[in-house]
DNA sequence: GCCAACGTTGGC
DNA sequence: GCCAACGTTGGC
């Protein structure tokens, strides 16, 4: 099993339209490497979902797992869409999206603070300077780091 | 294949 | 809204 990162814009799709559609086609991924690592990803891997640009929001905000291995992401065929790609045909895709599954949200964001102080994230792909990829490979101990920051949050909040 | 120009991302 | 850091494009 392998874990990953996916960033999203909670204004184009957030953690709660995904706990409201329960699956969705994480699709209208456009860069290279991103596409690779959507490729990579099996069914039963771990997602944590990251809400980028939107200020007290900003951080990783609950987890979702993979359903279904990436295929050809409808949009790129679609003339009327922003995301269509006249290079891409039906027997050469170049785009591709798996399914993801809601899995929970933590009750409070853990923002990028939190991530660059806590010990054993050093590391993490998302915190490297001038990082913009959106789908990222997570160890399984900073994924278990992370979920754990989200599950204190949780408990924090209900002490209250 | 080089590289300048341009576009996008995303924290601040 | 700024701007640094990249990625992409296209002329040569």
């Amino acid at each position: 099993m392998r874990y990953w990162m996916v960033k999203t814009e909670p204004t184009v799709y957030s953690i709660d339209n995904l706990k409201r559609d329960r699956i969705t086609a994480w699709d209208r991924v456009r860069n290279y490497q991103a596409r690779n690592y959507l490729r990579e990803m099996k069914k039963g891997d771990r997602v944590l979902v990251y809400h980028s640009s939107c200020g007290d929001g900003t951080g990783v905000v609950g987890e979702a797992s993979v359903h279904t291995v990436a295929y050809a992401d409808p949009s790129q065929f679609d003339k009327r869409s922003e995301y269509f790609d006249p290079k891409a045909t039906q027997d050469q895709p170049r785009w591709f999206c798996p399914d993801l599954t809601f899995t929970r949200k933590f009750v409070a964001p853990i923002g990028l603070e939190v991530l660059r102080e806590a010990r054993g994230l050093k590391g993490l792909m998302l915190l490297r300077p001038g990082n913009r990829l959106s789908v990222m490979p997570l160890e399984e101990r900073e994924f278990n780091i992370i979920v754990s920051l989200g599950e204190n949050c949780a408990e924090a909040q209900d002490a209250r």
